[in-house]
DNA sequence: ACCTAAATATGACTTTTATCATATAAAAAG
DNA sequence: CTTTTTATATGATAAAAGTCATATTTAGGT
């Protein structure tokens, strides 16, 4: 479904957004880590995601990523967007390419609606609305404690 | 989402199930003309297939894949989890290993059901039915008469 | 029996995706 | 003004997915 990429960056936005703030940045190392996520490779994707102005940086000592308001109102689709591009959700299950409501394949007419709703979920919520009614935080708060960070 | 050998299988065997007949088999060089698809690939694929019994073959002149009563009455699913196994549909959408209906992903309340509700209709639906209620038959009907073949 | 047409089996090649590594640039701290 | 810390940029490597090519087997036709 989603790239590697997508994933990764969607949980780490979720995490800034309800970790990170201009006051206080979180760097690559520290998302990784909580998240398991590959450092550099995690790094890579932050960039895009802070090129098209998802989420905010600054270098140096004690910078990292952060989230403005206006990153906040950003919404998960945009994140997909800026990664793997708009093609994610407009391909027929199948892969017929011409597949649409007129020409329909054998499960359009049970995949589309699904779809649809999943996609108008994916682009009303925003990032702080998504993070507000998050349970699940990450994968490894053990870690966190382990290391005695918490 | 699906691979592509995956959306390629299932396209053959719906083409296999409206055409073909234990009378009148029919080769890969034709269902991939027919389909705009690789032919060496397809062949491999239409091979897996073959071997779990999804579809039947014979070798020789005239020789080619057809379907059995019994091949009719798999599903849509049995091809995908022949092809692509079946983790497929295990997935989180945001790749959390531990989301679950306990511990749910910021849109698992939305992924999951649709995800239930396309799976019941993939593995219950058999290929026979597919097949008759399909409307859009196959890529290239145009492929044929321009060939002559119609 | 021999030839031919087709599936089968295997492997090589290419492209994409994912992961890792290195060098540069910027900003804070001493 | 130098050092250190972190993002940024770029590219190298690894793994997976997709594509293509070749040889073998089987069965029908002659």
């Amino acid at each position: 479904m989603l790239s590697k990429s997508s994933k990764y960056g969607i949980r780490a936005v979720l995490y800034l957004a309800s970790t990170a703030s201009p006051t206080k940045n979180i760097g690559t190392k520290e998302i990784a880590a909580t998240l398991n996520i590959p450092a550099p490779f995690l790094a890579k994707t932050l960039q895009q995601l802070s090129k098209k102005k998802i989420i905010s940086s600054i270098k140096g000592p004690h910078g990292g990523f952060f989230m403005t308001n206006n990153n906040l109102e950003k919404s998960i689709f945009d994140i997909i967007y800026c990664i793997d591009g708009q093609h994610k959700f407009e391909e027929c299950f199948l892969g017929y390419p011409e597949c649409s409501d007129l020409e329909p394949c054998v499960v359009h007419d049970v995949y589309s609606p699904l779809k649809k709703s999943l996609l108008q979920r994916l682009k009303t919520k925003t990032i702080l609305e998504m993070a507000k009614e998050s349970t699940t935080p990450f994968d490894s708060l053990e870690n966190l404690i382990a290391d005695g960070s918490l």
